[in-house]
DNA sequence: TTAATAATATACCGTTCGGTATATTATATT
DNA sequence: AATATAATATACCGAACGGTATATTATTAA
């Protein structure tokens, strides 16, 4: 790993949470500089542009948010505790993610929808990708017995997403915890209710 | 009314999508005179800042918004008709509110909560007068025996909300209108299995 | 119809924006 | 240790930013 390269990934590192917080209309050189106590000599000697920094950011940000669920998931057994294992996630990490800006999927959806089509396709293939995660999960409990066998697991990936993505909106614009809390207990009688046999 | 207030008023009118769309960050004074085909001197001798023509965009994009629910509620009768007027609104109206930048409340409190607490403040109180809309709906209901005693009226209206919105910005980032329906679905199923008698 | 006033346009302000050319410094190679 | 090269800092660019003072134009009242 060259020092360029290791610079790159520190200047990746340092915006990821300006980037989440203030968006990317909203975040200047002068932030990241700031954030990062570089120069733009520094910015610019690793990126072609702004653009870029915003791109590989929210790649990074989605990259940690999936890794740490990966880490989440692998100690599951059974599909069921796979699914349980994305709303205790939120439960245990919502501070953390908050401190941070909040999902960096819903910001830059948010921000990406109407106006930056770049960042706009990246948002769309980590939703995508989630998705798939969810659903693959649900398939194995079909397959194994402990789902139903008769529910459409990417209409169940979509709802859990919509409830968590839903549910950090409201608790994030109204400081309360409990709002996600009770996102993710809805998630949960879901996943008993109509997707457990 | 004077020139001057209808002046105020177009401004906000003309300048509504684009502040939707652009958000508070990504909108120049530019921006508001190629909407308005205004002038800064026009502009600025009706509002004292930019911050103002966003507050007030964002206070006329949430009425607007309100006052259309309204009218789809005071046609309907029984408590369950008016919590269905709400997914009905959606499905009938999804088209016209993603032209103009989709949900203001969703959009705005995504940029505003961890950098503009002007503006978090008119979400937050946008939002607490949509959950009391709910609730008042659901405490009707079960006052006069459609619906269970038991529930908690705050907890069904944030559920509601949460699906509505997560189901907005699923929808509008992956630009499948099946998405925010099936949203809709899922509310209708809270509604008639959980809170109706 | 003219005078007073209200409302909008024009022209400009200082600042910050994203971006770049070049100078300087650090690193690696010999 | 000297040199070549890679990486960062400095100093600057033109453009766009939000905002303002003032000139001009509409509107109203006498």
């Amino acid at each position: 790993m060259t020092k360029a390269e290791k610079t790159k990934d520190y200047i990746i590192e340092k915006s990821a949470p300006i980037f989440n917080k203030k968006g990317y209309a909203g975040t200047s050189l002068t932030d990241l500089m700031e954030s990062t106590g570089l120069t733009k000599g520094a910015i610019y000697g690793n990126f072609i542009n702004k653009n870029e920094v915003a791109l590989a950011v929210y790649n990074y940000n989605v990259t940690s948010l999936n890794t740490k669920i990966s880490i989440a998931l692998c100690t599951k057994e059974t599909a069921r505790d796979k699914l349980i294992a994305f709303t205790d996630f939120y439960r245990k990490n919502w501070k953390t993610m908050f401190e941070k800006g909040g999902c960096p999927i819903l910001n830059a959806s948010i921000e990406a929808d109407d106006n930056l089509p770049c960042l706009k396709k990246s948002v769309q293939s980590s939703i995508t990708t989630w998705v798939d995660t969810i659903s693959t999960i649900i398939e194995q409990g079909k397959a194994n017995g402990e789902f139903k066998s008769s529910i459409i697991s990417a209409d169940y990936a979509y709802a859990i997403i919509m409830l968590i993505e839903g549910g950090i909106m409201l608790s994030k614009i109204m400081n309360n915890q409990h709002l996600l809390f009770s996102a993710m207990d809805r998630i949960e009688v879901i996943i008993n209710q109509e997707i457990i046999k």
